[in-house]
DNA sequence: AGGGAAACCCGAACGC
DNA sequence: TGCGTTCGGGTTTCCC
């Protein structure tokens, strides 16, 4: 759930701080706590302790999905999957029921990844690109072109949808923009990859852009019980809008299952061409 | 190569 | 009210 817009306002936040918060940068790991031994994807928790601990935060950045804070010597990664967040507050915060990893700062400051689902990972790892060389282009990457965009669409024959969602072929969509980016594309959800025209490629690649940065302009979607501060969930196109009039047309937003993920479409502004039925 | 299903999880929503 | 069942989400893994 947590997709690109919503890891870059939580990363913003880590980075900058605000009001409530200080920015991480600069801080010091004194000590690590895990909760629950799984989160933490590798190494061992033994080693994960000894390694982290002292080391000094020197950047925060998001890629993708992942939060990337470039430590000292490694880098430590972090993806909160469906139901993770990154708290920061006082070492004497009360602990959460779903706290799984706690780096406490020289500083004073206490980060929590809390994760109710337990589907989050962390890493610690001495090369980022080991875990982020897997993933496909940034959508904001200026060398990703719209003809460079319409080339790497050809490559594959492959519904849209799932496509757009493979991390490795594009970094950072997820359930919620891949449908946001379709309807604004006015592109079917099964629409193979390689029948996708020029114009219409320039086409997505505009609405990618754009829903992405109506997420994090409005500090991204809350949605579920995850709340964390953003808005966009108010301003949805057709996610979880089933049965409710198209914001373009009026026509009944449609629901079907695409690559077993629900998928939100109106059915007269996504029409599939009829060369490619079924 | 692509697609479907299952696995990992559990709070919420639903059905009775 | 309270119980049991189903759902959904990101990703990996396995199978066809």
């Amino acid at each position: 759930m947590p997709e690109l817009p919503e890891v870059e306002t939580i990363k913003n936040l880590l980075r900058k701080g605000n009001g409530n918060s200080p920015s991480l940068l600069g801080m010091v790991v004194a000590n690590a706590h895990l909760l629950w031994d799984r989160t933490l994807a590798q190494p061992s928790p033994q080693e994960f302790t000894r390694r982290v601990i002292g080391q000094h935060v020197h950047e925060i950045e998001r890629r993708g999905k992942f939060l990337h804070f470039r430590l000292s010597r490694d880098s430590l990664l972090i993806h909160l999957r469906m139901s993770g967040d990154l708290l920061v507050g006082p070492l004497d915060m009360p602990a959460g029921a779903y706290d799984r990893l706690v780096l406490d700062m020289q500083e004073g400051v206490r980060l929590v990844f809390s994760d109710p689902r337990k589907f989050g990972r962390a890493w610690l790892v001495d090369e980022a690109q080991a875990i982020l060389g897997a993933l496909g282009p940034e959508p904001f990457d200026p060398q990703l072109t719209p003809e460079e965009f319409h080339q790497l669409l050809q490559n594959h024959q492959r519904q849209i949808k799932p496509l757009l969602m493979d991390q490795s072929f594009l970094a950072g969509l997820g359930n919620i923009y891949t449908d946001e980016a379709l309807h604004l594309a006015r592109l079917h959800p099964l629409l193979l990859s390689n029948r996708i025209s020029l114009d219409e490629s320039a086409r997505l690649l505009e609405s990618i852009r754009k829903v992405l940065a109506e997420g994090i302009r409005r500090n991204g979607a809350s949605i579920d019980w995850v709340y964390r501060g953003g808005d966009f969930q108010n301003h949805f196109r057709v996610y979880q809008r089933t049965g409710e009039p198209c914001p373009v047309c009026g026509t009944p937003i449609a629901r079907m299952v695409v690559g077993q993920r629900g998928t939100h479409y109106c059915p007269q502004c996504q029409e599939l061409p009829n060369t490619q039925e079924g």
